[in-house]
DNA sequence: CCTGGCACTCGGAAAGTGGGAGTGCTAAGA
DNA sequence: TCTTAGCACTCCCACTTTCCGAGTGCCAGG
């Protein structure tokens, strides 16, 4: 939409470059040094002044240097900026950190982390709990007369579990016929389908049913119903690598900030929307529409397993963010978790 | 050790009392108009001279009022500090926050939430993993030829699950019969006698076994020695509400104190140390030997499941925080908990 | 031993100052 | 027409100065 001069965009390119290294205010004087202009500091005052005009930069005061706008943020992460391949040393580094944890669901948490160490900003994950997936086996194991554990096992290997208080005492053999019965029957099934039916078993008379399977229905809904299969947690690493930014130690953007990390209402959103799309996401300043989300920038990618997208993960950070580092950072993190994930189910 | 005149008690506990409240030094002024005291300024002046030298608080610089010392601090919480009771109100409160949860395990974790709320700074919660209890329960399934699931049971109901890659393919019913000989063999023992045998079992020779459970406990090692069975993970909640507080937002000292957040092993130890001993304890500033924790305080308590101490719980503060309330809130929860904990395990 | 009085100290807010970085504008040069 | 040097101007920031008030310590009298 907007269309600049080659000059103006070397300018407005250098500009940024410099204000992310150092993020002070650039002047016309440093602007030229730096990034070796071969034309004199008043011409670039010209041309700042055009830019200023777009509403690509700014100056905070009359005598101050220029500061890039959301806008010119956002021109430059479209236009101006060429994301290079990662170091091979740095792929390197992520790989192995991936490939260290087997465990899937750890796997997953555990990139988080990864993430905002070695971005030194925030990461966060938001971990898929598909409710498509087969279900495989539920156990009926007896704690104490009055407390059953139940144990549901999906195909992917997720591992649910909950303490019910059932009606009526059981012995280990009925709960071991019960699961034994309730395995036949929805053997197979997805998780949503075996939800759906139970309900449906529910409602329906219970004279229809052997006494045992009804117990069974009874007993393996209450951990159907709860909130942890198709539920998505978020998790959230390196918070306190923001108390370094100077421009975020406000302390009220600050604690906004960390009360939406506890909250991960407006993150899961965020993340949403990502997941709708393939590719790096980039969401500048107001962008993301989250109030608390203000002078911060979020990058994220969604991750597939088997060429299907299940999950995102990115990074939050200010504005002020190397955005071509962290933009390969992210999308080289979901490619090869992508792989490590389809690849552990594969074989 | 140190013994003062009714009058200077009287006299640094209304100090005290003024200073967690508003957070500024306080003036001998304002100390008589504040507490009402019956006698002048300056005879205010010659005691708070005393306590002085006593190191029980000391002036910012000249012409400021006093500010406790974390030995007054000390002081101030063994001899002044009448704890009364909680309102009936926050009991209850506390009481159906912690009735509404009904698995031990997300209690255990829910609680640091709760505290963190109810008294406005960071709640934590140690969770224990006992190695002496029993086991109940192992099972393998299949998810793929080369990918087989182990679910570990223990008597008290915590389920732990660990995808392994076996040497070569197993059937289900091989997993299954593995399963059943290795559950035969070692019911009823402990996890830590299981894990023993398990390694004693794989030094031995192998022909001695039954190829089958040879198999079985080749994977079982794998679950059994995994970290997760005795590691006690450490919950911290509302970690954001330490921003609220000026003494706290010096950015350096902030950073520190939310990287012990993230590292958690100073917490973790500080907690042993707290479990070691019955009842409410106090860690003011130095005290509790971390330098992380400066200028902040910990009030634990242990918990307990029938009669016996297995966990810690605590919050984390400014040393400027309001002691008797945190130290009830603490207590009564750590009460409350230990009662759920044990009501749940009973019946 | 308490208390009023008084001199003293010190921090912090308010106001003043100078320097420097940076701008916009203008006019001359290419 | 575009570029550039020059220059006046602006404004922040860091520094100093000033001033006030809160508070102290000490002394002398009750």
């Amino acid at each position: 939409m907007v269309s600049l001069t080659p000059r103006a965009e070397r300018l407005l390119k250098a500009l940024i470059e410099q204000y992310i290294a150092e993020g002070q205010p650039v002047g016309s004087r440093t602007l030229v040094k730096q990034a070796g202009l071969e034309f004199s500091p008043a011409t670039v005052r010209n041309i700042m002044s055009d830019l200023e005009e777009l509403g690509l930069v700014r100056s905070p005061h009359t005598s101050a240097g220029r500061v890039p706008t959301e806008r010119g943020y956002r021109f430059f992460v479209d236009t101006l900026l060429a994301v290079q391949p990662l170091k091979a040393l740095d792929t390197t580094h992520i790989e192995d950190r991936l490939l260290a944890d087997q465990d899937p669901q750890q796997l997953i948490e555990s990139v988080s982390g990864l993430l905002s160490q070695v971005t030194k900003l925030t990461g966060i994950v938001r971990v898929p709990r598909r409710t498509d997936v087969g279900f495989l086996q539920l156990d009926f194991l007896a704690l104490s007369p009055t407390r059953v554990l139940v144990i549901l096992v999906t195909q992917d290997g997720q591992v649910l579990n909950r303490v019910i208080h059932p009606k009526r005492p059981y012995s280990a053999s009925e709960l071991q016929q019960a699961a034994n019965i309730f395995n036949d029957a929805y053997a197979g099934r997805s998780v949503d389908e075996v939800r759906r039916s139970l309900i449906a078993a529910l409602r329906r008379d219970s004279e229809d049913m052997q006494q045992i399977l009804r117990s069974a229905v009874e007993m393996a809904h209450q951990v159907f119903s709860g909130e942890e299969i198709g539920d998505s947690p978020l998790f959230v690493s390196g918070e306190s690598n923001l108390l370094a930014f100077p421009e975020l130690s406000n302390t009220e953007k600050l604690r906004r900030l960390f009360e939406a990390f506890t909250a991960k209402q407006d993150l899961l959103h965020l993340l949403d929307q990502s997941m709708a799309s393939q590719g790096v996401q980039i969401f500048i300043g107001a962008e993301s529409g989250y109030e608390a989300l203000a002078s911060c920038s979020v990058v994220t990618a969604p991750y597939e397993v088997d060429g299907q997208i299940v999950g995102t993960l990115g990074v939050i950070g200010p504005t002020r963010m190397s955005y071509d580092r962290v933009i390969s950072i992210v999308d080289v993190t979901a490619r090869l978790l992508s792989g490590a994930l389809s690849h552990g189910v594969a074989g």
